[in-house]
RNA sequence: GCUGAUGUAGCUCAGUCGGUAGAGCAACUGAUUCGUAAUCAGUAGGUCGGGUGUUCGAUUCACCUCAUCAGCACCA
């Protein structure tokens, strides 16, 4: 006699066990209807559990997140159903929900082509209109490896086995169609209304290179058709925010095929680069950095003492000369230990804080390149910092202080940081490890942060922070990282006289924070969506006149300004001002400053905001006034 | 690196079921001197990513290759 309490605080008697859709019906036929799963004592459960106990429970719709999380991952069971009964032979494996949707992968003889897409679509559009119910059953580990096994299906029959044996196996099945599935799903194939296929892609069984490359859906599943489209519509926003695109459109940098993943900056993009470094630069003094700068290629046995060499060579560019084989530098820390190790050090130096705007290169799988978010030739606002073991947590907090500070000015606010811990490949003892580890969590405790822990992603020389920022379609890249390095001293003989006259091995940090300054500025022209903040703008105002007989003055207004150290320019061509406004417009510009006869004869400008809003006319040294503010606040 | 898609004028794109390519914008020339997102007219511009093959003939078909894009794997 199941006493249920329903989300209002009301509660229910019921003379037996009773089905969530039971308890629905019995609220009203509106509710049982729009009924996608329960929520019983917090746990998600299909509308069919039947609860014989004294439960709270609420009724999921789709005005729920639960219950559109429900409707993506029934449509991936949909879109395997429909997937099955175009293409018999192919085996189904998994098919979770991700942000916005989900997908399916599915091995097959073949790749998919777009016209099946469209035509697995259209079997989906068929299986909705069936209206097919959805049951679950629970079935013995056996039994479910022999039942799918018997149909074909090897992948699900090697799911099973790799699922503890405590674990009850659900299946899930509609119409002709079943499979493994924890749940809970929609209660019939008509609740699924608004999904699209969006794109093919291979995919890596069990994410591992050495396994077969499955056949990956993605798909993306609403509520409301209206969702869909607003979905799709940003989405397309977002692509008129690609760093790529913008970059061309405005003119900042290219990259060609005779240089695949390096950067050509040009003038206008090159001006952003200075405006990140200088500001880096200053970033560097504040922090009690020496910036140092190391050579770009040392011989190979450098790097074979580092390690480098064999957890990298693939991936590093070698030169040769005079029978000697030479390294371009992927990373930049041994060099700063030679320049550590050029003199002697006590402890009372410590910590030692040297930074360099490193260019590395690095020879990255050609599927890895991404515009300049990911490329072989970069410069890392790199430092690392030579310290004792007491100095380590008073460091890593001051840096991370610093480069939150560094990603607010930059107007970052959506940060992730997460720690990842020791790889399966690595160097020194367990010991050495949990002592590194424990380091970088004490001062992100200390630094009071939330952060997520990644388990086998640290360096093979020791753990570390990691600062993550997003793309505009939501693609998250790291930037900043802040790694806690015992290693790297040992190997390279590193080491300061402590106040006993002992050699002690100093602990090494690498750091950097805005990481790579061409994945940093990518972000940043997407986080801007090219329009850049005064600041950072390539050209920060151009003056225009409006007929021939203002250009001197134009001219004049330019010097003051130019002198004033802004970044302006003279558009004095004979063109309507109109065409003007729309030609400097679509590139962006923070400001345009318009002088006709009335401007002339008075001594004004007249301005006007990227915003499109007309400030009216002011003397120069009102825009002066206004920029230097903008340029303080960094907006 | 793997799977798929794409590669045509500076840019955005069309096109050729195999007969050596076209638009808009930009550029250039001329006219226009016009006050807050496109003035008009004319001119010029491409060995259709590269290579090989099939063919009388390839930008179009086949194969190879390079690059880009999406995803996966990788990311010191």
């Amino acid at each position: 006699m199941p006493v249920i309490r329903l989300p209002d605080g009301s509660e229910r008697q019921f003379e037996q066990a009773v089905t969530v859709a039971e308890v629905a019906q019995s609220i009203g036929a509106g509710l049982a209807r729009a009924a996608l799963a329960g929520k019983v004592d917090g746990q998600l459960v299909d509308t069919a559990y039947l609860i014989d106990r004294d439960a709270s429970l609420a009724i999921v719709t789709e005005r729920d997140a639960d219950g559109l999380d429900v409707i993506r991952h029934s449509t991936a069971h949909l879109l395997a159903q429909a997937v099955k009964r175009l293409f018999p032979d192919a085996q189904v494996t998994i098919g979770p929900t991700v942000e916005d949707g989900f997908y399916y992968d599915f091995s097959y003889k073949r790749p998919f082509t777009p016209e099946d897409l469209a035509a697995i679509e259209k079997e989906m559009a068929a299986i909705v209109k069936q209206d097919l119910p959805v049951s679950r059953q629970v079935m013995e580990r056996s039994d479910a490896i022999q039942y799918f096994k018997g149909i074909g299906e090897a992948y699900k029959a090697q799911i099973i086995e790799s699922i503890p044996s405590n674990e009850p196996l659900s299946l899930y099945t509609q119409g002709e169609f079943t499979d493994l599935c924890r749940g809970p799903h929609v209660p019939s194939t008509g609740k699924l209304k608004v999904f699209k296929l969006m794109k093919l892609a291979g995919a890596y069984w069990r994410g591992d290179a050495n396994n077969e490359m499955l056949q990956r859906v993605y798909g993306t599943a609403w509520t409301k058709k209206d969702d869909l489209d607003a979905y799709l519509h940003r989405l397309e926003e977002a692509e008129k925010r690609d760093h790529r695109k913008l970059a061309k459109q405005l003119d900042l940098f290219h990259q060609q095929d005779e240089a695949p993943g390096m950067v050509f900056w040009h003038p206008r993009g090159w001006v952003i680069w200075q405006a990140v470094e200088q500001y880096v630069r200053q970033v560097y003094r504040e922090g009690g950095y020496q910036e140092v700068r190391g050579p770009q290629i040392m011989d190979v046995t450098l790097w074979k003492k580092s390690g480098h060499w064999d957890n990298y060579q693939d991936n590093m560019f070698f030169t040769e000369s005079e029978k000697r084989t030479y390294a371009v530098k992927p990373m930049n820390c041994p060099g700063h230990v030679q320049i550590y190790n050029a003199g002697l050090h006590s402890y009372r130096d410590l910590p030692i804080r040297y930074a360099e705007f490193g260019g590395c290169h690095r020879n990255e799988p050609s599927g890895a390149l991404h515009g300049i978010m990911r490329v072989r030739a970069f410069t890392q606002d790199d430092g690392h910092i030579f310290c004792t073991p007491g100095q380590v947590e008073t460091e890593v907090t001051a840096f991370h202080r610093q480069a939150m500070q560094v990603y607010s000015d930059f107007g970052f606010s959506d940060i992730s940081i997460k720690l990842a811990l020791r790889p399966e490949k690595r160097l020194g003892t367990d010991a050495e490890w949990d002592r590194a580890e424990e380091a970088l969590r004490a001062a992100l405790r200390a630094a009071g942060v939330e952060w997520i822990e990644l388990p086998g992603e640290g360096a093979f020389y020791g753990p570390k922070i990691e600062y993550h920022l997003k793309d505009s379609i939501g693609r998250a890249w790291q930037v900043g990282t802040i790694q806690y390095d015992p290693m790297m001293p040992e190997r390279l003989d590193a080491s300061y006289i402590d106040e006993h006259s002992q050699r002690q091995r100093p602990i090494m940090l690498h750091r950097a924070i805005v990481g790579s300054m061409e994945r940093f500025i990518g972000i940043l022209i997407e986080n801007y969506a090219g329009a850049m903040p005064l600041w950072l703008s390539p050209v920060q105002a151009v003056v225009m006149n409006i007929t021939d007989a203002q250009a001197e003055y134009a001219k004049n207004v330019v010097g003051i300004l130019k002198k004033q150290g802004f970044r302006v320019q003279a558009d004095l061509r004979n063109e309507k001002i109109t065409y003007k406004i729309r030609e400097h417009s679509l590139q962006k510009l923070p400001y345009q400053l318009i002088v006709g006869d009335k401007e002339m004869a008075a001594g004004l400008i007249a301005v006007r905001t990227r915003q499109g809003e007309d400030l009216g006319q002011m003397p120069v040294e009102a825009l002066l006034a206004r920029w230097q503010d903008e340029m303080t606040r960094r907006v």
